[in-house]
RNA sequence: GGCCCUAUGGUCAAGUGGUCUAAGACAUCGCCCUUUCACGGCGGUAACCCGAGUUCGAACCUCGGUAGGGUCACCA
């Protein structure tokens, strides 16, 4: 590899960044990165139909944040702009033209209604050369004659065309499967594939990394290098991201995109980590990784060749280590904003609840359910005081909530030892298993068969009035359904 | 339909001719820890798409089949 590796990302701001694209992304950075290159961000504007506001800054704000950093791109100047399409828009007729004169392309002047003629019982039409060999007088006639046209790419017959990918290996196409397709629209803009291969040639991309929907047209872009005299790039293509066995994950179904995990309380470092791990295996087999990490462990042959199911029980999971994984000060940090929304207002002890949630939930956006005991107490249903190892029924619920009551009315000092103590001398004195009474206590507190902490804990993050209240209410409730 | 690609447990995947009666992770199930919820620890269930061939030997190589994906636009 003479020269310095150059990669780009070139998403279209259509929306939110999709899971599959920020992949693209993410690998096309990693292999810059692993190679001391550089890497370009490109914004590929020109649908305008399907162009939606904001989205433009949506891409610098997903990068951002899951930390892949362009050395160039729109707000980048690198010296190889502009690095927005549309503003690239007057250049590429001439290169068009220029690669008529070169022989690699064609003047057609067919309407679409003979295109339409040549369609199959299929539905398929293949462009049947009409064109092609027309005589340059004739040409020359049409065009000063105002007639519209477009320009069609001229493909050498009788050559197979082939390239080696750097993860699938050698793709190889004959010319006779590779239509004369169009390259310059009749408006006098590019199609997108002709503006991707003259981008790609003048920003000096030497690794091409796409999704696979590129692989077998691959060849038919050579021809475009090959016609130009132009240098052709190295590809990696990859395989897709689906949504189940048959279907890709799309933009329209459901939560595949950054900003909703974001928002539903995945950590970006735990989502960038989860994308890298779908389609690519490092050597040693690790799973949780910095992005520095996986940079330093990025190599090709680790990357599948087939595609790959989304599952979000194990990006849960991962978020979940992440979680774990931090102080308990960064944890606060970020699990403030939910433990509030949680809490609304009321004065609970925060940093006491950000310890207990640590553990329990995977994902930030877990911590208002979880909580919602806080501020949601009432009728609840008692056949969650049912606990066959701890042989605990609703009359021996009774009797252990108001044991525990009975206790801890007189209980000044309200702290998590001293109610532990207490809670245990009360069940001594009773008769009663301190499991039963704690697991009691437990329901009587929340309400809830679940609980993010045990006895103790719910008591002492309630408060003692609120905890008497909820086991003055709750001896109520049991003594009415007995 | 033509062409291109792919195929290991429910999911992600290791594996590149013998060390595979096939690793690891998620999920799932069970046990332990916890006098209560979780966390954690330990263990179980579970896979080489099918058929030929090459070979002393095949998850791995070849061919065929099957299934799935991609692509065949004046869309990007």
């Amino acid at each position: 590899m003479d020269r310095t590796v150059r990669t780009r990302f070139a998403p279209s701001p259509t929306g939110f960044m999709h899971i599959g694209n920020l992949r693209t992304g993410l690998y096309a950075y990693l292999f810059a990165r692993k190679n001391n290159g550089t890497f370009i961000l490109r914004i590929e504007d020109t649908d305008q139909e399907r162009k939606v506001d904001g989205a433009v800054e949506m891409v610098y704000r997903t990068l951002k944040l899951a930390g892949i950093e362009h050395d160039e791109g729109p707000d980048k100047d690198g010296g190889y702009g502009p690095y927005v399409q549309t503003e690239r828009m007057g250049i590429y007729k001439q290169y068009a033209e220029k690669l008529v004169e070169l022989g690699g392309a064609y003047y057609c002047f067919c309407d679409k209604k003979r295109l339409e003629s040549l369609e199959d019982a299929g539905g398929v039409h293949t462009y049947d050369k009409h064109c092609r060999n027309l005589d340059p007088a004739e040409v020359r006639r049409r065009l000063d004659a105002g007639e519209p046209y477009v320009i069609r790419q001229k493909v050498p017959e009788g050559v197979v065309s082939e390239y080696e990918d750097m993860v699938f290996g050698k793709i190889s196409v004959e010319s006779a499967d590779i239509e004369d397709g169009i390259l310059l629209k009749s408006d006098g803009l590019p199609t997108y594939n002709f503006a991707n291969v003259v981008d790609d040639h003048l920003m000096g991309i030497t690794h091409v990394i796409r999704g696979t929907e590129y692989l077998s047209s691959t060849p038919k872009y050579n021809l475009i290098y090959d016609a130009f005299g132009w240098e052709r790039p190295t590809y990696m293509h990859l395989p897709p991201i689906m949504k189940d066995a048959t279907r890709k994950l799309s933009k329209r179904f459901g939560d595949a995109n950054f900003e909703d995990f974001i928002s539903k309380g995945y950590l970006p470092e735990a989502i960038v980590n989860y994308i890298a791990l779908l389609g690519w295996c490092p050597k040693d087999n690790r799973e949780k990784m910095t992005l520095r990490e996986m940079t330093e462990a990025f190599d090709v042959d680790g990357i599948s060749h087939s595609s790959s199911i989304f599952d979000e029980a194990k990006m849960r999971w991962l978020n979940g280590e992440y979680l774990k994984a931090m102080s308990k000060e960064e944890y606060y940090n970020v699990a403030l904003p939910w433990i509030e929304k949680a809490i609304g207002g009321k004065n609970y002890d925060k940093a006491e609840l950000a310890a207990l949630m640590q553990t329990r939930a995977d994902i930030l956006g877990e911590i208002p359910e979880k909580l919602a005991f806080l501020n949601n107490y009432g009728e609840y249903d008692l056949d969650m005081y049912a606990h066959q190892k701890m042989k605990v029924d609703k009359s021996v619920a009774l009797a252990a909530v108001r044991l525990a009551a009975d206790a801890l009315r007189s209980l000044d000092e309200w702290s998590e030892e001293a109610i532990k103590e207490c809670v245990k001398q009360g069940a001594e004195r009773g008769g009663m298993k301190g499991g039963q009474v704690m697991f009691s206590m437990r329901v009587a507190l929340t309400g809830e068969p679940v609980t993010p902490g045990g006895a103790i804990e719910m008591a002492v993050v309630l408060g003692k009035e609120e905890s008497l209240a909820r086991l003055e209410f709750s001896e109520k409730l049991l003594e009415r359904n007995l």
